[in-house]
DNA sequence: AAGACAATCAACCGCCAGTAT
DNA sequence: TATACTGGCGGTTGATTGTCT
């Protein structure tokens, strides 16, 4: 018995990505994170793609805060020192190196690096074969995980938001007009999520929520921008830490596959769409976890 | 100018570990 | 506890581009 795909490689595009694929790819995550999971994102972005195509292609090229090309001399230097040290583990390596991928360092390693640094071993005679330290990984991983250990308590009584209604909207209200209102209250919301934040070196607000929540994967927090959707999961947490009555996660109530709002909405749905569809959920919960 | 070859790098594959059910 | 699912990783492939002859 096999493993079973992760997608049907049959029926979604493979190959080089389109600008118009990018573009829409890259403006749901900087808005929504990968919603929930990278499995279920490119059907609900409106994307005919492999959710780990997705997330590749996010985290190895669309993520705002990448450098391609260019390598300096430091960084050949630290990649071969690195290599010298834990061998071909090439996210630890990159984790080393802001802006750069895994994907990246082996890429320039297999086409540069390897060639320099088999001529400085065989210059001196002695192969040094790559020997993970003991705990090398761990204590590289722990130094970059001891960020998001941090608690943080949730923000107490946060203030009204200017651009929240307390009406519902009509669906039918023209989309750029929902849109704009979104991306407001958005911004109102994540001024507040971010003020608490008591130390510079720590983890937003959100970033920590998002590691003490048991549902949410810690690569939502860390695409380096909290998303709408991801910050939706938080409200939800602090809800029910605030010990209210909400017992379904908002994520599920708006965008899962088995609740009635999420059944009612065809897949083919662009994620504008759905965005239109769900301010009514947003303003409402948002609004119960303002004055709760 | 054109074909051969090399270099580059985006994308895919398959495995593993962690987590949820 | 067992199973399924998902994210993450390293290895590899293949299309594209550049260089050489």
């Amino acid at each position: 018995m096999g493993r079973s795909p992760c997608c049907d490689k049959t029926r979604v595009k493979r190959g080089p990505w389109s600008q118009e694929e990018d573009t829409i790819l890259r403006t749901f995550v900087e808005r929504f994170g990968n919603a929930g999971n990278w499995i279920a994102l490119p059907q609900k972005a409106g994307l005919k793609r492999c959710g780990k195509s997705c997330r590749l292609r996010w985290l190895n090229y669309l993520r705002p805060e990448l450098r391609h090309g260019g390598f300096t001399d430091e960084e050949d230097n630290l990649i071969l020192s690195l290599y010298g040290e834990i061998g071909s583990k090439w996210s630890v390596i990159a984790s080393r190196l802001p802006g750069r991928t895994d994907n990246d360092v082996k890429n320039y390693w297999n086409t540069k690096l390897k060639k320099r640094y088999l001529a400085t071993i065989t210059g001196k005679g002695t192969p040094p074969p790559p020997t993970p330290p003991p705990s090398s990984d761990d204590s590289v991983a722990a130094a970059d995980d001891s960020q998001s250990q941090d608690d943080e308590p949730p923000p107490s009584t946060p203030p009204a938001l200017a651009n929240l209604d307390t009406t519902l909207v009509d669906t039918a209200v023209d989309d750029d007009e929902l849109l704009l209102k979104s991306e407001q209250l958005y911004t109102e919301l994540m001024d507040l999520i971010e003020q608490p934040s008591p130390t510079t070196a720590g983890p937003s607000t959100a970033e920590a929520w998002a590691s003490s929540s048991s549902g949410t994967s810690p690569t939502v927090s860390s695409s380096g921008s909290c998303s709408m959707w991801t910050m939706n999961v938080h409200d939800t947490t602090l809800l029910s830490e605030s010990s209210t009555s909400t017992s379904s996660s908002l994520f599920e109530y708006t965008y899962g596959g088995d609740d009635a709002f999420g059944a009612a909405l065809p897949a083919a749905y662009s994620f504008q769409d759905l965005l239109a569809a769900s301010y009514n959920e947003v303003t409402a919960v948002t609004h119960e976890f303002l004055y709760y």
